[in-house]
DNA sequence: CACTATTAGTTGATTCTTGCAACCAATTTA
DNA sequence: TAAATTGGTTGCAAGAATCAACTAATAGTG
């Protein structure tokens, strides 16, 4: 019970060394995206019907965010912006070939940092770990088909 | 294995939801504090010889963004700067009556929000859950010592 | 069919947060 | 005593986030 006061506090301490390593990665090798844009790569590359209205809920961020994330992807080429022919208020998003080589390249990082953190626990403990992360999600009121489809796309 | 990719997206959306959580609890019960001044209330009345230096570096924030932070939180009187006699390099940081009130009012709600977010989980659930969380910091580098430090204080 | 409401996306203004570098004053170290 | 280090502070610029207003397209309603 004590420890639930600590909810927040640990996983923002344990965000933060994740997202650190992720970034002095990146800095090593150079990619000048940042890790959101690399979740947006992702989410992107594994269900292209997504658009930024999903990813805004998915992500819970403000609409606007989402589009000047995309115009910056756009700018970089990572990714092409095209009106929808059934429904022309939508737009669909669909990696270049250079974006999808960034995202693998990214994806191959992300691996690495998770792997270095993850050393030393067991499947078991892991299986547990992401059981509860998703249980406090569902607590949380996240729907339960809006957040598979982000969880799946990602493996 | 394949967990592991998504590692910092799972944090990430967890981690989002209990701040969006705690900022409507906040807002309701017209607590006019973000939940990082929180974090620093609680490091501070844990540990009375915390200064800047080691909130940054538990934080692990620039010492810039701490000082903006106390600026703040000694604006509205939750806390007193004052120079070290010893050593007049350093300022120690001291809650105030108000501060104090306003930390445990705090505290009750993010125990709370804590404890409807870890319904269903059970305490062997949550006890691995715990040690993941801090494993991956260790993995990550974070000095035992201080982080232990923290995680006490919290208590 | 016409009118209204809703939806997806975009823009602008504004604020907040962050990171970096420069800097001061006090203290250590050599 | 001179040089280096440390804790803290400030200014500035870049990035992220918020909010409101707005367009264009579509859906819903009588």
């Amino acid at each position: 019970m004590e420890s639930s006061k600590l909810l927040g506090y640990m996983l923002g301490q344990t965000l933060r060394v994740f997202k650190n390593q992720m970034v002095s990665e990146f800095k090593e090798m150079e990619i000048e995206l940042t890790i959101e844009q690399f979740v947006i790569l992702s989410l992107l590359n594994s269900n292209c019907d997504l658009i930024q209205r999903d990813l805004a809920s998915q992500l819970q961020k403000d609409k606007s965010i989402i589009v000047r994330q995309i115009n910056c992807l756009l700018e970089n080429q990572y990714v092409v912006r095209l009106t929808n022919k059934d429904d022309k208020r939508v737009k669909n998003l669909i990696l270049t070939k250079k974006g999808f080589e960034k995202l693998n390249q990214m994806k191959e990082i992300a691996s690495e940092v998770s792997g270095k953190l993850l050393t030393g626990i067991s499947e078991n403990e892991l299986e547990i770990f992401q059981n509860v992360l998703l249980k406090i999600q569902e607590n949380g009121g996240i729907e339960e088909d809006t957040f598979n489809c982000g969880f799946n796309q990602l493996k």
